[in-house]
DNA sequence: AATGAAAAGATCACCTT
DNA sequence: AAGGTGATCTTTTCATT
């Protein structure tokens, strides 16, 4: 069977609750419990769905300070790279960091406290990395969106 | 009741699956499946977990080509800001929108199929939005580290 | 793709510390 | 107040049609 557009329905209300059960579900989609069960399976088995997971709300764990970190390295090395990204991968507070085109090489969005906090994870973890060149830092003022579903 | 070290784990735990039953965060957690029950009722009531969302590939759904859009405002009066904000919102090939300190006032980032789609999103779609002095794109060549996951 | 039985899991009342 | 036990209700899962 191939993904068609009850499929893209299905994934658009499980990214928006995964908690649903197949039998509310079924109401949304016109379809038996077993179809969407079905359904589901299909898709998680094809890897559609990465993964279910809770989203947790970062002020209520102290984390509502946001920044994003540019990047460069001195040199574009193979092991510099890797060793870069390694060591990335390390840090907590690193929730995503992606290579990117541009003036520099790498975009992280790192999540912390405060501001003081950022200053210790900057100072004490960020630039003890072997290989960083230069960092430009900004903070985010205001959430405007946020969202993990994907449109299809 | 607290927070406490054991509610920390148990997020720990539903930020990487929540599909987990009960029974096996019980065995993670060595406590009974009604104290795990509890405790996460707990959690959500006080507003720790947001929401349970399935996390789809966007390679699946051909959304794997990522970028970042920093944008400029010609103006920063309050109805320029307002009207910005609200019609990216609107726009469903963005997923994350920041208001962010620096050079730019926003941060996007932006789901498409691939470059073609890009240029039609920029054309068609986000450059239409008034209010917008000057954009700058960065494209993602790799994705070194992606979670949603908090670490606490 | 639907029905309904069986298994698994969530939820709750009640009890113990 | 927290956690445990066991009963019950709900949901998932799957064989059969």
């Amino acid at each position: 069977m191939i993904f068609d557009d009850i499929d893209k329905r299905l994934l658009f209300y499980l990214q928006k609750d995964s908690k649903q059960t197949n039998k509310e579900l079924s109401n949304k989609l016109n379809l038996s419990v077993t179809a969407v069960y079905e359904r589901i399976k299909k898709l998680e088995k094809r890897g559609y769905v990465d993964k279910y997971v809770a989203l947790i709300n970062k002020e209520k764990v102290d984390k509502a300070f946001v920044a994003f970190c540019h990047i460069k390295l001195v040199k574009h090395s193979q092991d510099y790279v890797v060793s870069f990204e390694k060591e990335v991968n390390r840090l907590n507070e690193v929730l995503e960091c992606y290579h990117i085109s541009g003036d520099y090489d790498y975009l992280l969005k790192v999540l912390v406290k405060n501001m003081e906090a950022f200053r210790e994870f900057m100072v004490k973890k960020l630039t003890t990395i072997n290989h960083i060149g230069s960092t430009h830092s900004m903070f985010v003022i205001n959430e405007v969106k946020h969202t993990t579903a994907i449109n299809m």
